[in-house]
RNA sequence: GGGCCGGUAGUCUAGCUCGGUUAGGACAUCCGCUUGACGUGCGGAAGGUCACCGGUUCAAAUCCGGUCCGGCCCA
């Protein structure tokens, strides 16, 4: 098969017969190109969406807007670097590509931090001006974290940045829920909060210390049913007795099991209970056998959910017993205590008491000690979409596979629906207001909304069933997740355009492992309930970032990196090589400073191939035909492989196994091998013939494009300096980043490959004799004489005998067609050939 | 306790879907070389019971079962 000059690339290129290609500088600073590049590229605005192109396919990116925490993290690396290298890869593949960004503001976290910085109490202010407050410090959190993803060279389209705690975004989380109102899948139900009795308020998690004290456990006597015996039971709180609602035991307990299933009195109250079996009984603790009340602690919640048990309310707001606790109702809890355990004393059922040290959680504004109590919650439907969700979620492509089921088995393993109300007050307010003399619901209508029903009323006359004309505003805001879950239809510009379809459901929602079970979940259900359809047809996983110990990145392990240091020392070209090439998508990476001083070496070793191609391209013509010489065509086979096996890497988000091919590639086959062996061709043209020089100029010119092309969505700073002053004058297109994709050219994988992979065989063999002799490589030998074996071989080595003496600096270059018969040194991968060399 | 993942040279990692090359690469180590792009480089060397046990097979890092250890998430 004969090769000419056939321009890989004629669609693009402006046809310059001959053009003045600027020779690369010596001096190479990777952070100042990065600088100067994410400046130009947001001035080309190349990565804007374009709303009216309809000729190109469009490929959406559901970016997961992050809590704004103030710090760009190497997680933040880690995941940006995925779905940017996504963006890039199909927006050269001629994607028209949507790569929107938000930011999810609303939490206790920024609460928290707001009442850390300006040294108030949230419950001390006005929540209006305590959400001010709050607006400030994830402005402040926002300007860093942007800045981080813009050194990182995200290509996003800033145009179509939003925030959710602005009324424009409530708008959309408002009316998502009336739309789910209205279909029956919202309800109002109850479930246990943390209850600070003292501040008479719902407090989360994060606002309960947890204090060691010392306690007193009662031993109290419970009479079993229809027996003279009973069970001697061991509890901290012998208050909760009037709430008792079963007696569990470890069913590997074999002092109590024949009891499991049996019926018990609770003493004071004289209820029956059911005896149950449970693993979370601890045997060891106090006598074996343990009341479960409603609620006593956080272990009694599980307890009852798990076993679906009878709620028994005992506790009020202001922490006294209620009427349930019969003669003890209205005492404080700690008078009910005193007065339980004299009559339990009194009725002989007190056996004794021991002192511990336990474990309580109390306020962490006034200390009170944190009691559960069951509260009024909004709910969303969410379990009756799990067959449909399981449907869904096998419908759509997951990188890596595995990781759909675990959204599957969450899904599955749910016992209940999923809560959207919190009491907190940084969040998106529920559009729901109360008759304050019926309790009739009043929902916002569609038209009322952003509405905030703390500070405005509903816009009606009055109640539409009883006429009254007061109503109470509804407190609660939405859990967070209520806002991030319609990313994939608010990025497709639902409910405002028309043609939102367009973009819905998404090509891509990247996700870290740790959140399939609430973000890639949440997503499933609100769209499924909202619109009956999936909301993104693939989903990319990134693992978590661990530090060089192997354990979770975390500052207080002491193994933190930050990401501005790495992207200070070695930039940002590095570091995604890093996050890229840590290992395969999906799993963990630890940090290693390393990778990304390898991945530095290489952009250097990159920069100085393409100076070195740029300072022999110097008079480089397209006119000019001529005929490719073996190494050349041996060079372009590999490079179309290369193409095939990247872009396949591509398509299947396998980062690592890409940016290895093309390293590899770069670094080992073009310049190690084929830049070496062409070398003498270059400077020599009076030996080789100025028609081999000129094949060996195209084979450069092309197989660094090639290589700049494939790295672009990795390395898009240095392979777009390469580009602009290399290429873009010949190849015409403003930057790399809009240049199509490369096609792998099949017909150029060619056979004389094999004969490529011989005679580099034989250089590479010869190098290697020289360097165990210990002489330098550019040592004149004065005579090498090889066993061919073959005359097939024969003739192949002495048809490209110049690249050869050439590289090896052989004065003379005998070939022989025999066999060398044990004679020589064998070429490792041609055992049947061996050469003698004289030094 | 449950779900998922992992265990490969001193360290990290690829390969496992679909069994068959001398188990690939990087860092670190050692030896040599300033070769007209690059010493941030080039050439070379050493380093492995592929966690353990058993099974299937002519053949297992790869498939199956079990055990141990680690991670993430949840209870």
């Amino acid at each position: 098969m004969l090769f000419s000059c056939i321009f890989i690339f004629p669609k693009v290129r402006l046809g310059l017969d001959v053009y003045n290609m600027k020779p690369l500088p010596k001096e190479f600073n990777p952070i100042e190109i990065e600088k100067e590049w994410q400046k130009k590229w947001e001035e080309m605005g190349i990565y804007h969406f374009d709303w009216k192109d309809k000729k190109h396919p469009t490929f959406s990116i559901d970016t997961p807007p992050p809590y704004p925490s103030g710090e760009f993290h190497m997680g933040n690396v880690l995941n940006w670097t995925y779905f940017d290298m996504v963006a890039r890869y199909k927006r050269m593949k001629g994607y028209n590509v949507y790569f929107p960004q938000g930011w999810d503001c609303h939490g206790l976290g920024i609460e928290v931090q707001a009442e850390r910085e300006n040294n108030v109490r949230k419950r001390d202010i006005p929540p209006n001006k305590f959400r001010k407050l709050c607006e400030q410090l994830v402005e402040k959190y926002i300007a860093m974290m942007k800045e981080g993803v813009i050194r990182l060279g995200c290509s996003v389209d800033w145009t179509t940045e939003y925030r959710t705690m602005d009324p424009d975004y409530w708008r959309r989380t408002q009316l998502s829920f009336i739309i789910l109102y209205e279909k029956g899948f919202i309800y109002q139900g109850t479930h246990p909060v943390n209850w600070c009795p003292g501040c008479e308020t719902a407090i989360a998690d994060a606002e309960v210390n947890y204090e060691k004290r010392e306690g007193t456990l009662y031993y109290v006597k419970f009479p079993l049913e229809n027996s003279p015996d009973h069970l001697l039971i061991a509890t901290t709180r012998p208050e909760f007795i009037p709430a008792c609602v079963a007696v569990a035991i470890n069913p590997a307990d074999d002092r109590f099991k024949k009891h499991i299933g049996r019926k018990i009195i609770v003493p004071i109250v004289n209820r029956t209970v059911n005896i149950i079996s449970d693993e979370g009984v601890d045997p060891s603790f106090g006598t074996g056998a343990v009341m479960i009340c409603t609620y006593g602690d956080k272990e009694d919640v599980k307890t009852v959910i798990k076993h679906k048990l009878p709620i028994i309310t005992l506790v009020t707001e202001n922490g006294k017993i209620n009427e349930n606790g019969g003669k003890y109702a209205g005492l404080m809890i700690s008078e009910a205590k005193r007065g339980i355990v004299k009559d339990l004393e009194a009725a002989g059922l007190l056996q004794k008491t021991e002192k511990i040290s336990q474990e309580i959680g109390v306020c962490d504004r006034c200390e009170t000690p944190v009691e559960i109590l069951e509260r009024k919650q909004w709910f969303m439907k969410t379990r009756i979409l799990t067959d449909e969700l399981e449907k869904k979620t096998n419908e759509i492509i997951w990188y890596p596979d595995y990781m759909k089921t675990r959204l599957i088995d969450w899904a599955r393993s749910l016992d209940w629906d999923w809560v959207i109300s919190r009491q907190r007050v940084f969040g998106t307010p529920i559009p729901i207001w109360y008759c304050k003399n019926c309790n009739e619901i009043i929902l916002a209508k569609e038209e009322w909304i952003p509405i905030d029903p703390k500070l405005e009323k509903p816009r009606i006359e009055k109640c539409p069933k009883c006429n009254s004309r007061e109503f109470i505003p509804e407190r609660d805001v939405f859990d967070t997740w209520m806002d991030s879950s319609i990313s994939c239809a608010v990025h497709a510009g639902w409910p405002d355009r028309e043609d939102w379809r367009r973009l819905f459901p998404a090509d891509l929602h990247p996700s870290g492992i740790d959140i399939i079970r609430t973000w890639a979940y949440y997503l499933m259900v609100r769209h499924l309930a909202l619109f009956n359809e999936k909301p993104y047809k693939s989903c990319l996983i990134n693992g978590m970032v661990l530090g060089s110990d192997g354990r979770k990145m975390s500052k207080s392990l002491k193994n933190y990196v930050a990401a501005p240091e790495v992207l200070d020392k070695f930039g940002t070209d590095a570091a995604r090589q890093w996050a890229a090439a840590g290992g395969a998508t999906g799993s963990d990476i630890p940090f290693r400073w390393p990778d990304v001083e390898y991945g530095r070496r290489f952009l250097t070793k990159l920069w100085n191939a393409a100076r070195f191609v740029s300072t022999q391209l110097k008079d480089y013509k397209h006119s000019e035909e001529s005929e490719l010489q073996l190494l050349d065509k041996w060079v372009i086979s590999k490079t179309e492989k290369l193409t095939q096996k990247v872009t396949d890497a591509f398509e299947k988000c396998q980062f690592n196994i890409a940016v290895e091919e093309i390293r590899n590639f770069t670094w080992h086959i073009f310049c190690d091998q084929y830049l070496e062996a062409v070398k003498d061709r270059l400077y020599k043209p009076e030996l080789y013939g100025e028609e081999a020089r000129k094949a060996t100029q195209f084979t450069l010119y092309h197989v660094l494009y090639r290589i700049i092309q494939l790295s672009a969505p990795i390395m898009p700073h240095v392979t777009e300096e390469i580009y602009q002053t290399m290429y873009a004058e010949d190849a015409g297109q403003k930057s790399l980043q809009v240049m199509p994709w490369p096609k792998p050219e099949k017909e150029k994988i060619d056979e004389v490959e094999k004969k490529g992979d011989l005679v580099m065989a034989v250089i590479t063999e010869i190098r290697r004799e020289k360097a165990e002799k210990r002489k330098p490589l550019n040592a004149e030998i004065k005579r090498v004489k090889l066993y061919a074996g073959s005359s097939r071989f024969a003739s192949i080595i002495s048809e490209n005998k110049k690249d050869i003496t050439g590289t090896c600096k052989i004065a003379q270059f005998e070939i022989l067609s025999e066999k060398g018969k044990g004679k020589g040194r064998q070429i490792q991968e041609f055992p049947e050939m061996s050469f003698i060399s004289e030094y």
